[in-house]
DNA sequence: GGAATCATGTGAT
DNA sequence: ATCACATGATTCC
């Protein structure tokens, strides 16, 4: 598997080989800032606390924090935590998903927020492991860190997020899943998915993103019943479970979830536990809750 | 409130 | 076959 060597834009020279926006650079000092929140909550550290682990004023933080979430971290803590996680899984969400699955989804779908078409592979493609598929990929500065972006001519097939010096092993991780396929970095053809996918301003019912599932048959299902949900809220991996036919199958679904190729446009940071828990995320729980917490604020 | 335990469907080896 | 899971419910402290 020396196909890596190969790969410009992955080397360890430490050197990003992308433009890094002011945005995108602010996720690490955000992300550090959520996990300091998060992970001993029982400590409560204060915004000043905070900064002064930083090394940055607290006014400073503060205002880039807010920026960013469009919330204050307080407001921000409050929003990712389990009482208010429980509060969206609550009313609205099984509803909707309910309405939704009447409207049917063959062909075309009319889903929440980002409107995607999507195309699943036929189980002989999905056996050939990718062969015969040409996957251009590229690293782009995303809100969330960098974005690894990966499509083949039928539309978007994968999504990953690296932290610094992570791109390798997030290009890796993708790589794996269809081992057959051939690679190409072309970061001009992925930059206009990137675009569309973190402007919410982009998202139109009338221009939908194209969007190509590359799994099994029950895996498909499962991240169709994500596009459900709508931004903002979640629903737990048992109202899936429900939702696909196959209530019993709840853990199942977390897997399938689990290895969702296309995070955030498949929005499996929206499945949550039955407690309100954030389960966990395959890019990490402080990326999950960073996305649910950026929704909260950007609804 | 946990911790331990069980039933459970899929996918990888 | 067997195993690891981004689960969930139940049953003990």
């Amino acid at each position: 598997m020396n196909v890596l060597a190969t790969i410009p834009g992955l080397g360890s020279t430490g050197a990003p080989a992308f433009d890094v926006t002011p945005q995108g650079s602010d996720y690490e000092t955000v992300r550090q800032v959520i996990e300091m929140i998060t992970l001993d909550y029982r400590d409560q550290p204060s915004l000043d606390t905070i900064a002064e682990a930083l090394g940055q004023s607290p006014s400073q933080l503060q205002k880039l924090f807010t920026r960013w979430a469009g919330l204050s971290p307080k407001a921000f803590l409050q929003a990712v935590t389990l009482d208010h996680a429980k509060r969206l899984l609550g009313q609205e969400a099984l509803p909707l998903l309910e309405t939704s699955y009447e409207l049917g989804l063959s062909g075309p779908g009319r889903l929440h927020d980002l409107f995607v078409t999507h195309e699943a592979m036929s189980p002989g493609e999905w056996k050939a492991k990718g062969g015969g598929l040409t996957i251009r990929y590229g690293f782009h500065p995303s809100p969330f860190g960098t974005a690894l972006v990966m499509a083949t001519d039928r539309g978007l097939a994968g999504l990953a997020f690296a932290d610094g010096g992570g791109e390798r092993d997030a290009y890796e991780d993708m790589a794996r899943r269809w081992p057959n396929a051939s690679y190409v970095e072309d970061a001009e053809a992925t930059e206009p998915y990137m675009r569309r996918v973190f402007d919410r301003s982009e998202w139109s019912a009338e221009r939908p993103l194209q969007v190509v599932m590359i799994g099994t048959d029950f895996q498909v299902r499962v991240w169709r019943s994500l596009l459900k949900i709508p931004f903002g809220k979640a629903v737990t991996y048992s109202h899936v479970a429900r939702d696909i036919g196959q209530p019993t199958a709840s853990r199942a679904v977390g897997a399938a979830i689990g290895a969702n190729p296309i995070s955030f446009v498949v929005p499996c940071h929206r499945a949550v536990g039955k407690s309100g828990a954030l389960t966990g995320y395959h890019w990490g729980l402080t990326r999950k809750r960073a996305i649910l917490g950026w929704e909260a604020g950007t609804a």
